[in-house]
DNA sequence: GAGCAGCCA
DNA sequence: CATTCTGGCTGCTCG
């Protein structure tokens, strides 16, 4: 008999759980992200271990031997937060729920629980496997007994693995001798006293010579240095004593028997309603689920795949009702399209397939009129679905409803908005995601491959979804108020934004690669001067090289520790500035910068038959509502350095085109101006002054006219401090002044503009009342970190909620704009085209002939998207590239 | 795939 | 637990 015995620590992994995953709430406002990160660490060790018997250990609350001991110990007294706390109960009922044997006693914590599982099991023949966050535990370990040690970094967990001789090889003692080191060194967690003077290298020494506490007390007169020695005399009474305390008891009375403890069906559908309620998706699948795949009993799917019956269906679709379709597109490479899906009544919908009797081009010839017609459409990424028929000369036409965006609008922090995530937040299905059903990377099977009737469930059932969520999301936008974000800007947007992505942008191939080349020959000498001042060759591109040379082997000084080694970051390069090979690095950086990701990166995305570039435009990624791009991105295209502006000369209009660029200037100021109803920042703003300069006269306490450059930088990074949600820590680093410096730089800001500061106070409190900050125009973001004891999560929960308001409604305006000027090009039957938006400036392709009419109409609508009580200003410049209108 | 670095508003 | 200004995307290294 020799199976193996999962022996878990509960208190201390469900406490590494919670302040190793972000705070997390599910809808029900209920905390999730201890119970999250336990199961996880859980489920990892089941994989890996593949236990017979699990058993788990808590604290209670009640004072355990020790406290009467010693009646300042911690312990399992620590203080737990609410949030933490609010999810004990749970954890317990998911694994009373997996037949998990839970161990508690009075009197003792946890870790006497462990060892006395542990010590019995081992005796018994079995395999114990301890898994705690505590390294007390180490004091446990044998031969046979493993601790195992959870460590969060970053996101992921590894676990450590001791055995004795591990244990041993780490610390340099046995297990047994570590406690005696501990109660040398003491705890400050569990508050047990060590003796003064000794540290953690100064007990390991002592350990290692003389064994026990007993044995060194004893020889204590050989003991160096000097002050260990004398207080190891003075204070030995306290060393026995926290002996005792740190010392894991292998005896702690409970019942044990190892029957308890079997694994059987952990899995279980019981278990999985309440993680369906906690809402944590990538565990959906390891459970037996009442419905995974499959949609209700009563569904009815079916499929057409003969041309004539394809007429037929859409000869007969009754134009006065609302269909959802879904036009289905394999996931891998060459992403052909297989058929396109519809649903008008509830479990109900039909597929119509793409066969040897019914081709592509067929079917959307088939499909048209009920795409351009009147019929009210509902989709999901409707935008996709204009780009996939605009290659059949097909316009959607009344589109009604989108159910990825209506997810988007109804909670913009989600990180996708699936069709299954739909079906589980709306219609309380669930269902397995697309990569559960298709897998993923190179072993992503097609559609197509699927069993007929799963086939037949995975197409129909995206249009289902829709089709039923629909009228459950329209409801709660009008409970939101949101209608006029969602069907006046959002929805209408989808239009715009697929149009910018059609168009793209003419690039320059030419021009792009003779700067690469230029690039190349700057980087290669640099390379070379690199080496050759460092006296070796290595790679410049990997900080943890270029922390070895310039900080151990040059020996400069000023380097800081980041959590894999030095950090090279500009920031701390900058303060070598002057010194040959740091200055070479730095404009390495930006020449590698500027050739990889621009140069090469643009070079590959050039469309070699239109010479364009097509980015594609999400609007359903920012949790504040901005619109963001990809593939490639083109808004980060250089600006702020020559080198890199150079580049936008590469970006072209069309010929018989020049570009016209309108951007919003202080947008952002001027939205919390307007929020905030600050009487000096309006004057400001309606006098036309300049804004950083009104701001450091203000702070700084002179008069406008002799304002500095140097207190105007500041009060600018002031600003931006303000709409970023301020603290003095930052704005000091920012600033390269001292946090004093800066704390006052805010106060007199404070002081100066009343109302922004009672505006930001209470925007932290009615974001904190009601769960969410919200936007002029009814953008909603939830923010759970308000409601965190911990510090830091709250912080950037106050951070985000002054943020949000402002940056959210910046989105909202150039929105509306874009809007606006798109129907004005359309009304003026204009050949210009908006082909890019970056978050406040609007860039147009515009047709020679219409340059003053679109000169115009830019700045007109722009400027009049909105009204507030500060005028919005727009620059506008034409030129003949991207370069010449900035 | 995470972490670092650096580009934008 | 571990610390301090918002929102994004891409390229590179390294385990």
């Amino acid at each position: 008999m020799s199976d193996k015995i999962l022996i878990i620590d509960g208190n201390s992994i469900i406490n590494r759980a919670f302040y190793g995953v972000p705070l997390l709430t599910n809808k029900n406002g209920e905390f999730t992200n201890a119970v999250y990160g336990f199961l996880n660490i859980l489920f990892k060790l089941i994989d890996e271990e593949n236990p017979k018997y699990i058993a788990v250990a808590f604290d209670l609350k009640a004072p355990t031997f020790r406290h009467k001991k010693y009646s300042e110990y911690k312990g399992t007294r620590k203080g737990m937060p609410d949030e933490l706390a609010s999810q004990m109960p749970i954890l317990k009922e998911i694994l009373n729920k997996m037949n998990i044997k839970i161990y508690e006693k009075e009197g003792f914590e946890a870790d006497d629980i462990l060892g006395t599982i542990a010590k019995t099991s081992e005796e018994h023949g079995f395999i114990p496997v301890i898994v705690s966050g505590d390294r007390d535990l180490l004091q446990i370990a044998t031969n046979t007994i493993r601790i195992r040690i959870p460590k969060t970094k970053g996101g992921k967990t590894e676990i450590e693995d001791y055995f004795a001789k591990d244990v041993y090889d780490r610390y340099g003692v046995t297990p047994s001798e570590f406690i005696e080191v501990k109660a040398l060194m003491g705890d400050s967690s569990d508050n047990v006293p060590g003796v003064p003077g000794i540290g953690e290298k100064t007990a390991v020494k002592i350990i290692q010579q003389y064994k026990t506490v007993e044995n060194a007390i004893e020889n204590y007169a050989d003991i160096k240095p000097k002050k260990a020695s004398e207080n190891l005399l003075a204070y030995k009474e306290q060393a026995l004593l926290s002996k005792e305390l740190v010392t894991i008891t292998t005896s702690a009375g409970i019942d044990f028997n190892i029957d308890d403890t079997v694994v059987s069906d952990i899995f279980n559908a019981d278990v999985y309603p309440i993680i369906h309620r906690l809402e944590f998706k990538s565990m959906y699948y390891r459970f037996d689920k009442v419905k995974s795949s499959n949609p209700s009993n009563t569904a009815v799917y079916n499929i057409i795949t003969k041309k004539t019956d394809a007429r037929q269906f859409f000869i007969d679709i009754n134009p006065w009702i609302e269909y959802s379709y879904h036009i289905v597109q394999e996931l891998t490479e060459p992403y052909e399209i297989i058929g396109i899906s519809f649903s008008y009544s509830d479990d109900r919908g039909t597929f119509i397939s793409i066969s040897d009797d019914l081709s592509e081009n067929e079917l959307f010839k088939y499909a048209k009129d009920f795409f351009m017609g009147e019929n009210p459409k509902i989709s999901h990424d409707a935008k996709k679905d204009i780009l996939i028929l605009a290659k059949h000369n097909i316009k959607l036409k009344n589109l009604v409803f989108d159910t990825m965006l209506a997810g988007y609008i109804l909670d913009s922090t989600k990180d996708s908005y699936n069709y299954n995530d739909i079906a589980d937040e709306f219609l309380n299905e669930n269902y397995s995601s697309e990569e559960e059903i298709l897998g993923k990377g190179k072993s992503k099977k097609k559609i197509a491959s699927l069993p007929t009737s799963e086939f037949l469930n995975f197409v129909c059932l995206t249009s289902d979804i829709s089709f039923r969520a629909k009228n459950i999301m329209d409801t709660k936008i009008k409970e939101n108020k949101q209608e006029y974000l969602y069907y006046e800007i959002e929805l209408p947007l989808i239009y715009v934004l697929a149009d910018m992505e059609l168009y793209g942008m003419k690039a320059d191939k030419k021009k792009l690669e003779i700067y690469r080349d230029t690039l190349l020959e700057k980087t290669d000498a640099l390379t070379k001067e690199i080496y050759s001042l460092a006296g070796e060759e290595f790679n410049i591109n990997s900080p943890k090289q270029l922390g070895v040379i310039l900080f151990e082997k040059l020996g400069y000084k000023g380097g800081k520790k980041t959590k894999t080694g030095w950090s090279t970051s500009a920031d701390i390069l900058e303060k070598l500035k002057g010194e040959p090979i740091v200055d070479r690095v730095l404009s390495y950086r930006t020449y590698t910068k500027l050739k990889s990701t621009y140069a090469d990166g643009l070079l590959n995305v050039i469309d070699d038959n239109t010479g364009r570039i097509y980015s594609t435009f999400n609007q359903a990624i920012t949790a504040t509502g901005r619109i963001s791009s990809t593939e490639p991105n083109l808004q980060n295209i250089p600006i702020k350095i020559e080198e890199g502006k150079k580049l936008r000369k590469v970006f072209i209009p069309e010929d018989g085109f020049i570009f016209t660029d309108g951007d919003y200037s202080q947008i952002e100021l001027r939205i919390l101006a307007h929020i905030s109803n600050d009487e000096t920042l309006i004057n400001a703003f309606k006098n036309g002054a300049d804004i950083h300069r009104t701001t450091a006269s203000q702070v700084f306490g002179i008069p406008f006219d002799e304002v500095t450059d140097f207190q105007r930088s500041s009060a600018k990074a002031v600003n931006f401090g303000i709409i970023y949600g301020i603290s003095g820590f930052s704005l000091s680093q920012d600033l390269k002044i001292t946090k004093k410096e800066a704390d006052s730089y805010i106060e007199n800001y404070f002081k100066k503009y009343p109302s922004i500061k009672s505006y930001l106070d209470n925007t932290v409190s009615d974001a904190k009342n009601q769960g969410f900050a919200k936007t002029l125009y009814g953008r909603k973001r939830n923010i759970p970190e308000l409601s965190s004891s911990n510090f830091m999560q709250r912080s950037f929960g106050e951070r985000v909620a002054m943020n949000m308001p402002i940056q959210g409604t910046a989105a909202d305006i150039i929105k509306i704009a874009m809007l606006k000027v798109y129907e004005r090009i359309k009304r003026e039957n204009l050949a210009s085209r908006l082909i890019l938006q970056v978050h406040d400036e609007l860039l147009i392709e515009t047709y020679e002939d219409e340059k003053d009419v679109v000169k115009k109409l830019l700045k007109e609508e722009m400027e009049n998207a909105v009204s507030l009580r500060v005028p919005l200003e727009v620059d506008v410049h034409t030129g003949n590239d991207w370069y010449e209108v900035k």
